[in-house]
DNA sequence: GCATATTTGTCCGTATGTATA
DNA sequence: CTATACATACGGACAAATATG
């Protein structure tokens, strides 16, 4: 047993500076945009002992961290064998998708009696993506998107409905960073959403609508065509981590 | 090396092997029927040092035992306060109501592609609650009723609308113990349900989709008037325990 | 198939911080 | 303001499961 207390205090470094919130919370965000930002690829599993040194914290910290995650899908626990990032099966893209149309059309017909606060967010969501395209930063411009379409769900004013959707979305997040390049996958939409907006913006509840069904068909098409190549390719790569008995 | 630790963990070690899942699920699961068949009434707080003793487990199972319950929207947890069973405010009843509405429409909108052993599972849950229903076990009964609305969300066969939906009646249970008596409060449904059913088996899309719509407001209304006084007495019963900043 | 090393699952004891009487 | 109770977080220990050679 040697002590490795030196290591620890080298690495300690990643901790984040700001001390708002609990330890556990902050743990939390690390990893989660640690694997939504692609860092630690899907199929890659999260080792206890690895963490707890490179992160500063406990086991029984970062064992919660893994909890909240698990639950966000972001993370699958095995019994005994730990926790690994999702590997989403193609067939969950498109179950993806039948819930985020069921969500996204409801909240656009309900558009009508939502507070002009609440189109204003989707308004600032389009701006903070044409913005980080024109800067080229495609990684933002994925996560505008993305803040684009919660606030779509926002004109329901439900708080369970933004919830379902903000996971939905961060589940979603997995399947887009397997895709390349970043570019030509999320411009085009940005165009998209801005239609989705002015049509928001000048009453048409109905062709905002139908602009919307299009947008999740062709999104859906291309992202399922695109994943299921790229899945076939990943999934040859990591079989070997992925024996069972 | 004999310490006199070897006991109490052999004993520990036993009490595991004699339960298939993990201590965590175990404990969880203890706990989630204390919650949903009132044993611990909502704005309870659940004490750590109170739990480990009781259920014979240590802080850190029980903690990661509270993080799973509170995901299912259980139990919330207050910084450096503890947990406490969910109290939900009326208006959080109108948002359940709301989402419910969406799933379940969509769902029953989606039925003609579903299976027929997904139509199996709303008939079983049916007879399910009439033969509760017959021997007046009517907390079976709301059992075997959400056992019914889950099996029609079932025949959209999308898995996250499945987690969704079970998610938010586990929430609802919360509010239904709230009503007394549950003869009354659970009898007429049983009935609603049957006709729900009977409709789709005849292959009547519409009619179903108009019987669970017209369901979906009787009960929203009922549920919603008879909570509000109620919630008002538990209220003021509750107030001590309630004081904040 | 077996023996070994690694990793997880669980529990304990304790120190520190936070909220409330 | 002090005291008390409790939650947060840490580190150590060992059993059980899994992976490795």
């Amino acid at each position: 047993m040697t002590s490795s207390r030196e290591w620890s205090d080298r690495l300690a470094a990643d901790r984040v500076a700001l001390d708002r919130g609990s330890t556990t919370e902050r743990v939390t965000d690390v990893l989660r945009t640690r694997i939504t930002e692609g860092m630690f690829a899907p199929g890659t599993r999260l080792s206890e002992d690895g963490l707890t040194v490179a992160l500063g914290v406990s086991r029984n910290t970062l064992r919660e961290a893994f909890r909240l995650l698990s639950h966000e899908r972001l993370l699958v626990h095995e019994l005994n064998r730990g926790v690994f990032v999702r590997m989403l099966p193609a067939d969950d893209v498109a179950d993806l998708y039948r819930l985020r149309r069921i969500l996204e059309l409801a909240a656009v017909d309900a558009a009508a009696d939502a507070p002009p606060e609440a189109l204003d967010q989707v308004r600032q969501a389009l701006s903070e993506a044409e913005s980080a395209a024109a800067e080229d930063r495609w990684m933002d411009v994925g996560t505008a998107n993305m803040h684009f379409h919660r606030a779509l769900v926002g004109l329901a004013g439900s708080p369970r409905m933004d919830e379902a959707i903000r996971q939905l979305l961060a589940e979603l997040r997995l399947v887009f960073h397997v895709m390349e390049p970043p570019r030509e996958f999320h411009e085009p939409y940005v165009r998209e959403n801005r239609r989705i907006y002015h049509l928001l913006a000048a009453g048409d509840i109905a062709g905002a609508r139908a602009a919307l069904a299009d947008y999740l068909d062709l999104a859906e098409k291309q992202l399922v065509e695109a994943y299921s190549e790229r899945a076939a390719a990943v999934d040859t790569a990591t079989r070997r981590g992925a024996r069972r008995r």
